[in-house]
DNA sequence: TTGTAGGCGAGTCGCCGACAA
DNA sequence: TTGTCGGCGACTCGCCTACAA
């Protein structure tokens, strides 16, 4: 196999019985390290759970990712409802090998056969088939419940950071937290870092504490990393520390155009039409079927906790001008929320999706200035602020774990 | 846009009206070059002629790009016939801006709703609906004719040619053959070559004829031309010269592993699912349906001119131990042909597409040095040695166009 | 606290024949 | 005829500090 010359770059998983050629190798990816690249949103379903799946939204992020919009061709499956109900069998986290973007695979197995209707009814509140009501109530969110909120920095890279003319100034507080602490008795002080990515690739640098003022720099390596993950300003590295007090890292690319070419494999309708049928088929059958879920490719959360989405249907009762609040991710991957005014209640596809509850909830947001924030949403996504009680945040929605510090949430404007 | 550093490489056709960021700039893949990249063995129909598209050699092409096989839980389609009659509506020539590698689109319109039906009575001679069947007999079936030949050469890439120690050693005939004369009177002799690109992006090299002995060597620009398109020892590089004496050059990878990751995008059901279902919902409702055809990555031609088809399914009368010839590429973009015996006619996947004549005829070859040929092929891609009746090559399939020197195939061994 | 730039050394890139296959 | 190598410039890379934002 042929790689570019990356001499920091080896794999420090061997397979110890490489039986083969086709066999590729099974890799366990770092679940921290996984989701501290995926973001502060995202939250991942746990496997076992029953979920609720959204073939609208799963046809939204091909779209996103082949930026282009569905044409309107794509047939009808009148078998296919707009939501299904799912046992959520398995969940496996991958990161693309070129690119390091990450991405998790689903497998689920739709539990009835009509879910259009028994989703429906269990919105009515009138029976809930197997499911335990208040049970589902009861449940954890789980926001951010399997992140243990481990040590974590993550910075957007300079033109400094990514010329061939020096290394990566590591902000002070990051070194700090992160790194193991240098020999302050040397002169300078300095040290070998070892970090390894989310292939278990190995890469090295030189840590060293130096200049006038002083300052955390890596050094020896970086430049390596830099052209071997094809980075560029603007694209974000982020290091965190496991549990066994290994230094892991990962990237972040800025936005940019979607990679995913046009696709030369498969025509856009065909994809549409893909995954259609394979839920279709699926839910015919009850047997199981297969997701990739792409969460910074596109903002499509496309298989929703069913205790999530339970909660939000049971509780929130959605009206026109209601306010409300969601959580936008910052660019230091923080959180913050965003408030806004529900302006319409209407299907985003009445002809294909009818009364599908997918981003049905047009909006508006009180900051314009910021811009790019989505005008359609669906109610799972959102925590209304209920008027005139003045819950701040609702208790509902109040995560177990502490708030980040510095961050402006707690101040509530009406 | 972010770009790697590549100073030598600049896009020549500047959008004169670039409204937007969402608008994909239309090129004009020219249609020589694309040629030389895909191979002397590829021949894509003409847009307005009928074609036979088979859904189970379309479904191969995908296995192959994504190195996964098919896992048998692929759904039936029973309304979806082995093979479908089409118009072809549509070709576009494409090369992928990451790799380069050559695929065409295909907008195919089926024209008979039970084709099933209607190719087997085709075959069986007795009736062939609204088709002239000896103007299909009399056709042409095409080989080569829309490659005018040009003046070409190709060279496989040696270790000195992709190291950073040197430049590109320019084997001598193609040199006087393509390249515009040095001028001898310099000391030494060199000049500064531009040539283009599938994307019509612009390479300089410095054309030298120096040593001892003299040899012709690109040196200056070479390099960046290497790390830009990631060529390797092993991989091919191709000069043309079009008919208007400009300069163009594309690249061929030697085979290397699919490319094609596991493709985050899509699990592979859902995409052959997708073929199949938007095969047949075209078929069902008469509507066109686009596919992609990659010809170097899988020899799956699965789009055939119905003349083709036709003159082989009604020509050659198949037996077991039959003899035939079929052409394959040789390791410098030339043909020759193998013989090979056929050792059975059976369906590849019985169960799926039963009586599909996909690749249904298992064969041996007379050369098994050259190991890793195809044991199965389909009838349109042999010429049957009719014995005991001689024929070399058989007058059917005598190409209108002279036959590359140096060839071994005008001999022939029974 | 940290982004950028000038100064410079060491190392690679890349142009040149020689030589042999 | 052409693939590889030793020789050797020249230039970029990359480590350092200075200086400002």
């Amino acid at each position: 196999m042929k790689t570019p010359a990356n001499a920091a770059c080896a794999s420090s998983v061997t397979a110890a019985s490489n039986s083969g050629e086709g066999v590729v190798e099974k890799k366990m990816i770092n679940s921290e390290l996984w989701h501290a690249c995926a973001g502060p949103l995202v939250n991942l379903p746990a496997a076992g759970t029953h979920v609720v799946y959204f073939p609208q939204g799963h046809s939204e992020q091909v779209a996103a990712s082949m930026k282009k919009d569905v044409d309107g061709q794509i047939p009808n499956y009148p078998n296919l409802p707009s939501k299904l109900l799912c046992l959520l069998h398995n969940v496996t986290l991958h990161a693309d090998p070129e690119t390091d973007e990450v991405y998790a695979q689903m497998t689920l197995l739709p539990v009835l056969s009509n879910m259009h209707c028994a989703l429906r009814v269990l919105s009515n509140q009138t029976k809930l088939l197997e499911f335990d009501k208040d049970a589902l109530l009861r449940s954890d969110i789980g926001l951010k419940s399997n992140k243990p909120q481990t040590e974590f920095f993550c910075k957007t890279l300079t033109a400094s950071d990514t010329s061939t003319h020096g290394g990566f100034s590591v902000p002070r507080r990051a070194a700090e937290k992160i790194f193991p602490p240098l020999d302050f008795s040397m002169q300078p002080p300095a040290q070998e870092l070892v970090a390894r990515d989310l292939h278990d690739n190995v890469w090295t640098f030189r840590h060293i504490y130096r200049g006038q003022p002083k300052r955390h720099l890596l050094t020896t390596g970086w430049s390596l990393f830099v052209s071997g993950k094809r980075l560029f300003a603007g694209d974000s590295v982020l290091f965190i520390r496991d549990e066994k007090q290994q230094l892991l890292l990962g990237i972040r690319r800025a936005n940019r155009q979607p990679t995913n070419l046009s696709s030369s494999v498969l025509s856009s309708d065909s994809m549409h039409i893909g995954i259609l049928a394979a839920a279709a088929h699926a839910a015919a059958n009850n047997s199981p079927f297969t997701v990739f879920y792409n969460p910074r490719a596109s903002p499509s959360e496309f298989v929703v906790p069913l205790a999530k989405y339970y909660k939000a249907v049971y509780s929130n009762q959605i009206s026109l001008g209601m306010r409300f609040r969601m959580m936008f991710e910052t660019e230091e991957s923080g959180t913050r929320r965003y408030m806004g005014t529900i302006t319409g209640i209407s299907d985003l596809d009445p002809v294909r999706w009818n009364n599908s509850q997918w981003r049905n909830l047009q909006v508006g947001w009180d900051e314009s200035t910021a811009g790019e924030r989505r005008n359609r949403v669906s109610i799972w996504e959102i925590e209304p602020v209920t008027a005139p009680f003045f819950l701040c945040p609702p208790p509902f929605f109040r995560s177990k774990h502490p708030r980040q510090p510095g961050m402006p949430g707690t101040r509530c404007a009406i």
